[in-house]
DNA sequence: ACACTTTGTTAGCCACAACTAACAATAAGG
DNA sequence: CCTTATTGTTAGTTGTGGCTAACAAAGTGT
């Protein structure tokens, strides 16, 4: 395939390992370099040098051979890039029906290169489409039968729906 | 800030420099090492080295002091990076009303990172935004005004539209 | 044709972030 | 307690992709 010669091998960032590391805290109570070294497919070399620029930064704490803590700076930004992380997989998963897997990859690379602005947008966005269902024929329905039959389904081609009746 | 701290310099791929290439053939008729610089914000040299890359790869045509041009394949691949491009750039601007400039910035990164899948799906998506407007209240519309008064149109509330009526 | 400007290339350097190999500390078992 | 296994670190290499400085080719003007 063409695109694999042009693809670089996306190696996790700093914010990856931080939201490794809290996701471990949350999992295990103690975080240890291989741990996150399993976790993010990197070896530990690898893990060794992002925690002493991470703990350089004041990110996290980690004393050699010990084990590793984030600070509330790198816990609060851990815990932002979750946060993104969560969104844009339901974004992907629950709204536009892809799969969960290949939802959670695209969320996992897109959350380090999307704007604040476009990250509130579409949480909105979420917001809006479990707020605003209109019954039954809700947004996420009408657009998987529009994905299944490759045509609009009945309620968006047979009535006018002008909106009359709206905004009162 | 603390973002800045971990944000990574960010700088072109070779998939931008193909999609740089190709925007400039088509406005330009000829194009230069200059040119592709000034568009990607890096200098001459760096241009020299990714040219000699994408040249290896099969990707452009280019001689020594001439101008340059895409291969077919080279041709395909940046056509698809524009198409995912301006797809994105849409998904934000029209269906998430988000700033055409950040929008343009987020399609750029997220290009390159986002599966096929996903990429089709947000295609459909637009396709289906632009399929079933509902008339008048149609959903960038509907969204918008959840975006800027904070609460749901009146269409989303004041009727059960249980969809009795579609489908036939 | 020669000087000067613009454009492009080469060489050599830096930063980043992975890797392997070799070494060091800790933990576990006899 | 000492041996061995596991875990972690350091050193050194690689690959990517920027940069500046210096050089080379092409283009322009008199």
């Amino acid at each position: 395939m063409v695109k694999q010669q042009l693809q670089k091998k996306q190696s996790p960032n700093m914010e990856d390992y931080l939201e490794a590391i809290a996701m471990l805290h949350g999992e295990e109570k103690i975080v240890r370099v291989s741990q996150i070294g399993r976790r993010l497919s990197v070896k530990m070399p690898s893990v060794s040098s992002a925690l002493n620029k991470l703990s350089e930064r004041g990110f996290v704490v980690h004393e050699r051979y010990g084990y590793v803590v984030l600070t509330s700076e790198g816990d609060k930004v851990a815990k932002e890039v979750i946060r993104r992380h969560k969104a844009l997989t339901r974004f992907f998963a629950e709204a536009l029906g892809v799969d969960p897997e290949i939802a959670e990859e695209d969320a996992c690379k897109i959350e380090h290169v999307i704007s604040s602005l476009s990250m509130e947008r579409l949480t909105k966005f979420l917001q809006f489409m479990e707020a605003c269902p209109l019954g039954e024929t809700n947004f996420p329905e009408r657009y998987k039968y529009y994905l299944e039959y490759g045509e609009l389904p009945g309620e968006c081609l047979a009535r006018g729906f002008k909106g009359e009746e709206g905004r009162g």
